[in-house]
DNA sequence: TCGAGATATTCACTTATTTGCATATATCGA
DNA sequence: TCGATATATGCAAATAAGTGAATATCTCGA
């Protein structure tokens, strides 16, 4: 029950279809939750036939007909209660922290190399929330509400980022020593 | 393939029982790989089928007999060709993200509490690992190869839930003001 | 005009994860 | 002695998630 909610959360913000879902899902919503294409399709079939979503179908020429979902009153009020609901912080699972804690059966420098290689994704996506940052919450005095719950996504995304890096670095030099 | 990894690196560390490994994963390794025991046990019967590990029966008085299970050569192959084999970075999926994503329907208090309680967990986590820290990384200097590496896995973590913490309170203040 | 890429959706297969149940024995405190 | 907790392992069912392939049309540049 975790892919449905971000879709809900999406289709709230702005109602759309499933190929601009996934799109979305490939960007801003995705930053800080992701599925692929046929993941949405098959969540959206559900949460229209428990009338969470409704569809809208929109007939194209040129191009083939899309069905635009939104959010129906139920939908809203799910979206409303699992917000409201307390979670717990989510347990991480992270492939990269379990190949250094049995980092002392290969060489030091595979691991070193490793970090290399995640400290440049880092900085990536770094760059990418720094631009997105500048583009759109250049203004923060003047955020709308809307912009505002978004803006502190985003700081949580270059925050982490930020340390990320700062981690990979003080990595490599502990073993580099 | 990802929790049989973890696996791998949790025996590889120290040969144990599935019912060693369940508290491990609710421990140290569970810092960045969790899993029930219903998952682990059906894992480790794959992973012996597949020669990747084995099991040594010991026999109890006053408990039930339990397996000792331990990496076989080809089980640490695996597990230094994994490592080996560069991984990009873990997509995280965030319940707290997706909330905040959709916070402006419902009202900022509900945003904040559930912020509060986000942070109080971050500073029990934060307390677990420095106490870990002081405790068995108090003489960095002259750490083995083996702690090496997990001082570096518990760094990152120190560092992670600093930063979820300031996160936190910066998110707070947004909101606040 | 040929292929690449964008638009738009879906089926089928395979894993992974969660939840509840089931079975033993032992210790320890109330 | 009753219940809780710890030791120790497992099955079955349901739900969720991930991967690969398929279909169809249109646009745009080389």
């Amino acid at each position: 029950m975790a892919l449905s909610h971000a879709i809900l959360a999406a289709l709230n913000d702005c109602a759309c279809s499933g190929y601009d879902l996934a799109k979305r899902f490939d960007g801003s919503v995705g930053f800080f939750w992701n599925a692929s294409h046929q993941q949405i399709y098959r969540e959206l079939i559900k949460l229209e036939e428990r009338g969470e979503i409704a569809a809208q179908l929109v007939e194209q020429e040129h191009r083939p007909d899309k069905k635009i979902y939104s959010l129906t009153n139920r939908g809203e009020a799910t979206l409303r209660t699992w917000i409201e609901t307390p979670s717990s912080v989510g347990l991480q699972k992270d492939d990269l922290l379990v190949k250094i804690f049995a980092g002392s059966i290969v060489t030091p420098a595979t691991i070193v190399a490793e970090l290399k290689h995640h400290r440049a994704q880092h900085v990536e996506s770094l760059h990418t929330y720094q631009a997105i940052a500048d583009r759109y919450f250049a203004a923060r005095s003047q955020l709308s509400d809307v912009g505002r719950y978004q803006y502190i996504t985003l700081r949580q995304g270059i925050r982490m980022e930020t340390e990320w890096l700062a981690w990979c670095q003080e990595a490599i030099e502990l073993l580099s020593s």
